[in-house]
DNA sequence: TTTTATATTAACCATATGGTTAAACCAACC
DNA sequence: GGTTGGTTTAACCATATGGTTAATATAAAA
């Protein structure tokens, strides 16, 4: 026993490197094997198939998030915190987590059951209760007359799309528009602009 | 010869259908022939490979795209009239082709070489062209005052974000809000959630 | 009607890939 | 030292998959 035990931890590390560049059917077991130098049959003897370890690395990288997300979003009472904090939050995690949001972006497109699932697995109860009440929360807001947006639903969709679109897309706004984007430069400005546009465009 | 003379256009639809619901590498040739009620084999007689079959389909979904945002991008010349006309025209293009808007949303993470390639192809020189000079454009109204955001990058990322993240990520928006996302009510929604997020945000 | 060139198909092929197995390995306990 | 039980490996397997081929069907030209 003990030999290496660290296996499963590499194996992990190696499953989400692949997983995010080539998603779940572009993913070759071998490689991750590779990747993580160890026997192929490993893989099977730790996770006893590919997709219960696509499902295992999800849920792995889900549970990281989830708290630093949910303090700001359950515990922050006015519409100025949430703007201000959210981004940036967000913004930061994206940025020191690519290899999660490529994974997790894979799965937007399709596959939502799998992420649905781990998500779900990873958060517990709250994961119904805690959407609920934050777009709650922004519908107390607006009807207090602090927001300008009616619809938390579309509130919300703001505040993400303009966090998470860069890093997903990035590749692709890179070519297009022929400039670097995901340096720390970047990042800032990211930040300040969002910000900025949410603050000025959302608050009353 | 002309036995079928739509056999062609069969693929690229049962191509489209397939390679926007599994991405590149989950797309099964067969499947695809069997979408086209054909015999496999036709698919290499008119494509030759997977990869070529992928470059065609995307090459051909995206020559329908291009016309109408150019017209936008590059003509208009106010911010008002730029952040009125470009969310609706997006949303609008991205409603009625959600399977085109999937596909590339599979580049976007990855493989960006082959949509990159097939914007390059399908847009000819413009394509280096047109993002230089819209970002010059939004460079000069910022110049003039006219609107708060002085990285054009960061202006167009934001615009863009807005408008597409939602339709990537639809499935897990759904699964987390509980809410139906797409039909009639939900687009008429966004757009105007997004142009009134855009033009109090950043105009000045 | 025969020829010709394209369109279409069923059967086939080589290889890649997820998964299994049986044996070897190794650390700890007796 | 020998036994035990989790760990690791090389070799193997069944099937899926992209791609080929050779033969056939068919519309139009001759």
């Amino acid at each position: 026993m003990i030999r290496s035990k660290n296996t499963k931890e590499r194996i992990l590390n190696a499953g989400l490197k692949e997983f995010s560049f080539h998603g779940y059917a572009g993913t070759r077991m071998d490689k991750i094997s590779i990747r993580a130098k160890i026997n192929k049959a490993m893989l099977f003897y730790y996770f006893s198939s590919k997709e219960n370890l696509y499902h295992e690395v999800l849920t792995h990288a889900v549970r990281s998030i989830i708290p630093k997300i949910r303090n700001i979003i359950l515990l922050e009472q006015s519409p100025e915190g949430f703007l201000e904090k959210l981004p940036e939050v967000y913004i930061g995690f994206f940025t020191k987590n690519q290899d999660f949001v490529k994974m997790v972006a894979f799965d937007f497109v399709q596959k939502t059951d799998i992420v649905k699932a781990a998500f779900e697995q990873a958060i517990g109860k709250e994961f119904h209760q805690g959407p609920r009440l934050v777009l709650k929360k922004i519908e107390k807001w607006y009807e207090k007359g602090e927001i300008s947006e009616s619809d938390p639903l579309q509130f919300m969709i703001n505040i993400v799309s303009l966090c998470l679109f860069a890093f997903i897309a990035r590749p692709i706004l890179e070519a297009i528009f022929n400039q670097k984007i995901g340096d720390e430069q970047f990042i800032q400005k990211r930040i300040k602009s969002v910000i900025n546009l949410l603050k000025q465009g959302m608050l009353k």
